[in-house]
DNA sequence: TTATTATATGAACATATATTCATATGTATA
DNA sequence: TATACATATGAATATATGTTCATATAATAA
C-alpha cells in the first residue's frame, strides 16, 4: 500500500508527539491574526516609529512633526491618517491647526519595552 | 518684510510652546527607527502571527506548521526565514527534519499583552 | 548509487505600501 | 469677499512584500 506525503511525515516528523488537531483547534482565527498583524503594522515603518517616538514626548501639531521628522506634510499627513485608524493616535483641533497626540497606553508599554529589549541584544 | 511658511506657522501652531529643536535631538534615530520598525514588521502579517501563535503552544517542525496553517511549504519556510532573521524563532536539526520554537521571551510577552489588549476594546 | 523525504531558496508575479504632487477642505484674517 | 494658512486626501509612481513554482540542498533508506 502506497503512503501518502502526510502518512509518511506524520511517522517521522511529529505523528506520534503532536496532536496537529489539536494545536490546530486552539491556532489563533485568521480574522483575529489579521487584526493583530494590522495593529504591529502600524509599528512596522521607521517614519509611523518617529511620530510615535516624538508624540511621547508632547503632544505635537501636524507642522511640528514636519520640522520634527524633516519630512513632507502630505507624508506625514498621510501617516497619522493610518496611526488614527488603529487609533493609536488622537487629534485635538484649534483653529486651524490640529494637535495630535497618544490615544494608547498600550502601544507606549509596548514601544518602551521594545526599544529596551532591542538594546540590550 | 515678509514672513516665510514656518515663521507664520510657529507663531500660530507651536513656536512659542514647544522647542522643537530640543525634541528633535531626542527624537530616535533613523537607524534605531528601522530596527525596531523592522522588528514590528516581523509581527504584521498574518501568516507570522499565526506561526508566533502556534509556536507558543509547542515547538513544531515546519510539516506540522503547514498542517496547521493549512498553508504550502515554501510560503511557511519564507515566512520562517523572515522570522529567524528577526532572531524571534530559532531551529533544532533531527534528521531531515527542522524544529522550529520561539526564540524571543520578550515576543511571547508583547504578543500575549497585544492579544489582550486587542481582545478588550 | 538511486530514490525518497524534509526543508530551503531564487525567480516571477500579484498585491500592498510609502511618498510625492496637485488640489481640496476648513479656518482665520485683511 | 478675497487671501493666507494648516491640514487632508485622491492619484500616480516607485518600492516592498507574500505567495507560488520550480528546483536545490541535505539526510535517510532501499
Amino acid at each position: 500500500m502506497e503512503k501518502t506525503l502526510n502518512d509518511a511525515c506524520e511517522e517521522t516528523c511529529s505523528g506520534s508527539e503532536l496532536d496537529l488537531a489539536k494545536i490546530k483547534g486552539k491556532l489563533i482565527s485568521s480574522t483575529a491574526a489579521l487584526e493583530v498583524a494590522d495593529w504591529f503594522k502600524a509599528l512596522g515603518d521607521p517614519t509611523r516609529v518617529k511620530i510615535i517616538h516624538a508624540l511621547q514626548q508632547s503632544e505635537m501639531c501636524v507642522h511640528d512633526l514636519t520640522q520634527v521628522l524633516e519630512m513632507g506634510q502630505s507624508a506625514v499627513s498621510h501617516q497619522l491618517r493610518l496611526l488614527r485608524n488603529v487609533r493609536m493616535v488622537k487629534r485635538r483641533k484649534v483653529g486651524k491647526t490640529v494637535y495630535y497626540s497618544l490615544d494608547d497606553n498600550h502601544v507606549e508599554e509596548i514601544f518602551g519595552q521594545t526599544l529596551q529589549h532591542l538594546k540590550h541584544e
